[in-house]
DNA sequence: TGCCCCCTGCAG
DNA sequence: CTGCAGGGGGCA
């Protein structure tokens, strides 16, 4: 099982796949859940991977004129597999150790060479689906979407000219906006404010223009450090070759509660914002 | 801007 | 049993 949310995670599987699925040719496109597939499988059945890339929490996998669009959602995962081993016939009700499919294969790539491309996703919310490059550009979802935070054009000033569009929004509800910046989620989010010294709950506007700055720089950095471990694996994320993500042995907060800062040794708290479970050390947070 | 919803499964 | 989980769309 695994499960795939933010920037850093979604960034492991790009990686991973531009590295060993470029040029694979698609032979055919099983569907087990026709909710997770929108479009027509044999409009890309034959087609080249000709590049993967990533936009936010969006995996874009590039087929010439067409593109595999995915997002992940909660709990999508995507398992590349040339060992035919591992390969069990038909669609099983419960998880075989170490097989694929599993119950929750939702959707299967065989590629000309014979390795398989697995779409899991426990709860149903992930999607790919089959999309022009015309309408790519015109894509609103794509085109909503904020800067790329590790990219250049990702500056101070823009960070702060997007966050001023949600005033009164709690700052770390605020990171969550796609709009704002691209691909920050939930773990992330709260392991940014912690980094900048930043309370969660206060509103965008009660910052001062130094925390700002220090949030600006957090965000990058902890994103950078989500890469550089792979993401995280919080019940079961893993990357295409079913390996976890190690980030949260590291994470200062997120899911963390009650255990010991490892700055200040006062216990992490936990509360809900926006909905959402965050977590905070009450006295390191307090810009 | 804040709920409810889409789902499934697991911990308490 | 209830509540909760890396997301985000649609609806007041």
């Amino acid at each position: 099982m695994s499960s795939m949310p933010e920037l850093p995670e979604v960034e492991t599987v790009k990686l991973f796949l531009s590295e060993n699925i470029k040029d694979l040719k698609i032979h055919s496109i099983e569907i087990f859940n026709p909710k997770s597939f929108r479009g027509s499988p044999d409009e890309v059945e034959g087609r080249q991977v000709e590049s993967v890339i990533r936009k936010g929490k969006l995996l874009i996998i590039n087929l010439g004129n067409l593109n595999l669009m995915i997002h992940l959602k909660m709990s999508g995962q995507l398992i590349w597999c040339r060992k035919e081993e591992k390969f069990i016939g038909g669609h099983p009700t419960e998880d075989m150790f170490g097989l694929l499919p599993n119950k929750s294969t939702r959707v299967i790539f065989e590629f000309s060479d014979g390795s398989k491309l697995f779409f899991n996703d426990q709860r149903k919310f992930g999607w790919i689906r089959v999309i022009s490059n015309d309408d790519l550009k015109l894509d609103s979802f794509l085109n909503k979407l904020g800067p790329e935070p590790l990219e250049e054009i990702f500056t101070y000033q823009l960070f702060k000219t997007n966050l001023l569009k949600r005033r009164k929004t709690p700052i770390k509800v605020a990171l969550l906006d796609q709009e704002i910046v691209a691909g920050v989620g939930n773990i992330y989010a709260c392991e940014a404010c912690f980094l900048a010294g930043t309370d969660p709950r206060k509103k965008v506007t009660d910052l001062s223009d130094k925390g700002l700055q220090k949030l600006f720089q957090a965000v990058r950095e902890t994103l950078n450090t989500g890469i550089k471990y792979g993401g995280s694996s919080k019940t079961h994320f893993v990357n295409p070759e079913e390996k976890k993500g190690l980030f949260l042995e590291y994470a200062y907060v997120y899911g963390r509660e009650n255990l010991p800062c490892k700055k200040c040794g006062q216990p992490i708290k936990k509360i809900k914002l926006g909905g959402r479970g965050t977590y905070f050390c009450a006295s390191c947070q307090v810009e």
